[in-house]
DNA sequence: TTGAAAGCGGTACCAT
DNA sequence: ATGGTACCGCTTTCAA
């Protein structure tokens, strides 16, 4: 049985006959170990935990699938759940993920109190959130709402309409930041419209609210990709022309997006990137939990689909 | 530690007393079982495996938050992979699941050999995939395609195009047999357009194909939603009226169909429903074994938007 | 009613 | 180079 646990894990001295045969056993017999008992003896499984809102939020799959994929590279699997931004869940399924003895945790929960991760043992990685003090992965959504102003401008709206996303999410407010900041020290005119959620119903609201009140906006610069949505529908159904009238830009780059007519431009956030680069910066931690706690940021950059105008001359 | 067992699994005998010092004591420690050293020893975990092709496809995610959701209160947890339809993924997820211990699977694949999962000593309860002699859970879609033929002929097309999805699909081809069914018997036109992907990128390609051949075609029933925006799209473009000109069914409905402008008519597959009745039907058979296999087909749904006219007189 | 002990399937140490 | 053995943390049986 010892032997037997040295040729698979290549450890210490094992004849190289014996080696055959216990091989050649392990085939015939399909043999493969528990990873149960392993974890058991070793303290640490496989296993990583892999904590998200929700799921069925278009902008997660991507997400996740990058974590996935190179996760799998090395042989870890995946546990997962859908916190719906709840503590409680959120709770639970951390005490869960430990009781199974998880190596580490990828989190794309918002708002948290850091004591829920404060005294865990292992490593976690935050993704989507912006972080000074813990391990994260994020887009530069900052220089994604300067950039998203700039384009508007450039393209020749005059009086921009920037919707500011819910206050509890950072990188909402980035985004919003970097937007402002550009706006702020240009000529044109704007209006800030504030909204609490990124629900499409609620949007649809807002969009006709912005629209009752501002109706000569020429450009949206939306708090995401949904929101934006809502407002290109209600501008189609005001029957105004797109991008003639209105110009519209999006946030995130989810795949719906594109398949929207008239495709939407938007300021892409590279998530699946973001989800590799999360598993990486996981697994470098597990490796060496001494390593400063290191953050990245991604960049962000324009997509330029239909719903603006060709611009007038690059820069 | 034996006492502490009984009564943490309420099981035997354990003095009033006793048990009330020691639920203090988990109290005061914090203390939460190991699950592996559990899992090891009954030979079973709380985990089940959930195999799906690509979680990226925006079918899928409501799915699996169905899954989850019932199974969650269950305390069951999920392992997850995705299988991109490729028989090796699928295996190797398979195998490293029952290394785990999990003591059940949904499986969301569509074209597996049988054997992959013939001798698994497991339950295993297949999604969103039709099978008579395996436990599955699948939406009734011959009844969609019958009722998408008929609403789009009630609606008044007199020239209609049926798009038939991947031949190695089942759930498509089932469609596609209920659509024919009514076309063949009705006294409209109709044409067959053979397809071979469910991807957007091609279904531009044959949408545009389709208007070329066909292009006095004033109803189109699309594959899946995927298919229909792409035909959506190019309609737009050749700046059809829609419904107008051309009426268009989808199939699914799924989130983005009806963020689109003009929303989409599509067949509702209640993919959430769909989900939940899976991880019930897992968990029968986990307790019950020999339960007779019985699969659940649910009922699809016509789902009216903007992408079909207004009925004449409903049946 | 309680605790001692064996065992789940591996890994790692130690003696041979 | 190999096998015996203790141990990982829990559950279950058995004896006290």
């Amino acid at each position: 049985m010892a032997t037997v646990s040295r040729v698979l894990n290549e450890t210490g001295y094992v004849h190289e006959d014996t080696k055959k045969s216990v091989t050649a056993a392990i085939e015939k017999l399909n043999y493969s170990p528990n990873e149960v008992a392993r974890s058991l003896y070793k303290r640490k499984s496989k296993l990583i935990g892999l904590l998200l809102p929700d799921i069925t939020n278009p902008f997660f799959p991507l997400l996740a699938r990058g974590v996935e994929d190179e996760l799998r590279l090395h042989d870890f699997r995946l546990i997962f759940g859908n916190t719906d931004e709840n503590p409680e869940k959120e709770k639970d399924y951390i005490q869960t993920f430990q009781q199974n003895n998880v190596i580490g945790m990828i989190s794309m929960t918002n708002q948290l109190s850091k004591t829920t991760y404060q005294d865990l043992s292992i490593p976690v990685v935050f993704l989507d959130r912006t972080s000074s003090s813990l391990p994260s992965v994020y887009a530069d959504g900052k220089e994604g709402g300067r950039i998203a102003a700039m384009e508007m401008i450039q393209r020749g709206s005059k009086r921009i309409t920037l919707i500011k996303g819910p206050s509890h999410i950072q990188t909402a407010q980035d985004r919003f930041q970097g937007s402002l900041e550009v706006l702020s020290a240009s000529e044109v005119d704007f209006y800030v419209m504030s909204t609490s959620s990124f629900s499409f119903e609620e949007a649809e609201k807002w969009a006709k609210e912005l629209f009752k009140k501002y109706g000569d906006t020429d450009g949206v610069i939306a708090s995401n990709d949904i929101v934006a949505t809502a407002v290109l529908h209600e501008a189609l159904r005001l029957e105004k022309s797109i991008p003639h009238d209105l110009q519209i830009i999006g946030f995130d780059d989810i795949p719906h997006s594109s398949l929207l007519f008239p495709p939407l431009s938007t300021i892409r956030q590279p998530a699946y990137e973001m989800g590799t680069e999360a598993a990486k910066l996981l697994m470098k931690l597990m490796k060496n939990n001494q390593m400063k706690e290191k953050s990245v940021q991604l960049p962000v950059m324009f997509i330029e689909r239909s719903t603006t105008r060709k611009g007038e001359g690059h820069v």
